[in-house]
DNA sequence: CTCCTATTTGTTATATTATAACATACCACT
DNA sequence: AGTGGTATGTTATAATATAACAAATAGGAG
């Protein structure tokens, strides 16, 4: 990840949106679009308030800026789609950028780096079966998994 | 889990609890102990405002009654030493009652019921080493894992 | 034992994260 | 235009967590 376009990501996980919305009857309107844009411009981890402030950062006078319930609804809705994912250890929120063409539903599993934040989303698919064949050994149903890998990346480590 | 003599539980982990402290040179203060002993109590995680309920109820007049970081601090001490863990998607947390004869140092997977609250703790030793060879694939270094798996147990879909 | 220091606890206030509730606007379809 | 569903705006508040500082307590050095 070290040295990409980024903007590649960026193209190609618009379009995605874009399609999956379609596809499912939902609207990415201008909010969620903006929202997403936000996540979109770099592979790390947001808070809410902080792309609260982004967002109020960019508003165009004349109209009252976003409240929290503005952001928290657009995240909901572009979490709902698995257009982004939340840290729960970290109460914050990523773009998925990874390839979907596969997998629609896949378990990321995220790679934060605390010292830059970025976020490295690996699809986890072994680790994914080996979950769900231990949870169905004891007759454990699973609905979500999240697999959270904190430490320090290649980069930072270099430093 | 669905039966079992869950005085077994608290009793091996209280000493555990016990002797892991000594053997680090750290005291278990009585709070600490309450605090421990409230989520020793069943295998469900508790909210930190939860846990500061049931202080209070049992609190002894005569004194003021506890106010969060009393919670906040026993709940940061007893995490430290590994005595519980925190399930970072809801915020709650749970004493880890595993036997750590062999890991004192786990990698813990949380399977957490939404129905019912029981957290079943397993110890990934697999799951561990494929997510560490995974990072340092790309020479992420991992100092903390997260596995938690939000589903059903098999008690709450038999009802 | 007494002093000293580090740790623990008490207390007040506040920061951070997230949602409830209700009003208004918008959009698609008739 | 009328209607019903979805989306947004707005205000207030709930839920989770920590900062800052004062007081108490515990153990070791002298
Ligand atoms: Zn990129
Ligand atoms: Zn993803
Ligand atoms: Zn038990
Ligand atoms: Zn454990």
């Amino acid at each position: 990840m070290a040295e990409h376009n980024h903007n590649i990501c960026i193209e190609k996980s618009t379009q995605f949106a874009q399609e999956l919305a379609l596809s499912k009857g939902k609207k990415l309107t201008a909010q969620r679009l903006l929202v997403l844009n936000i996540l979109l411009s770099d592979h790390k981890a947001m808070g809410a308030y902080d792309i609260l402030d982004k967002m109020r950062d960019m508003h165009v006078a004349g109209q009252g800026k976003p409240q929290p319930p503005t952001v928290y609804r657009a995240l909901d809705f572009l979490l709902d789609l698995g257009l982004i994912h939340k840290v729960e250890s970290q109460n914050s929120f990523y773009a998925c950028m990874v390839d979907r063409s596969q997998d629609e539903h896949h378990l990321a599993q995220a790679f934060i780096c605390d010292a830059c934040g970025h976020v490295d989303e690996k699809i986890a698919r072994r680790g994914a079966q080996n979950l769900f064949e231990k949870a169905a050994s004891f007759g454990f149903k699973i609905d979500k998994v999240i697999v959270e890998c904190r430490g320090i990346c290649a980069t930072c480590q270099a430093i």
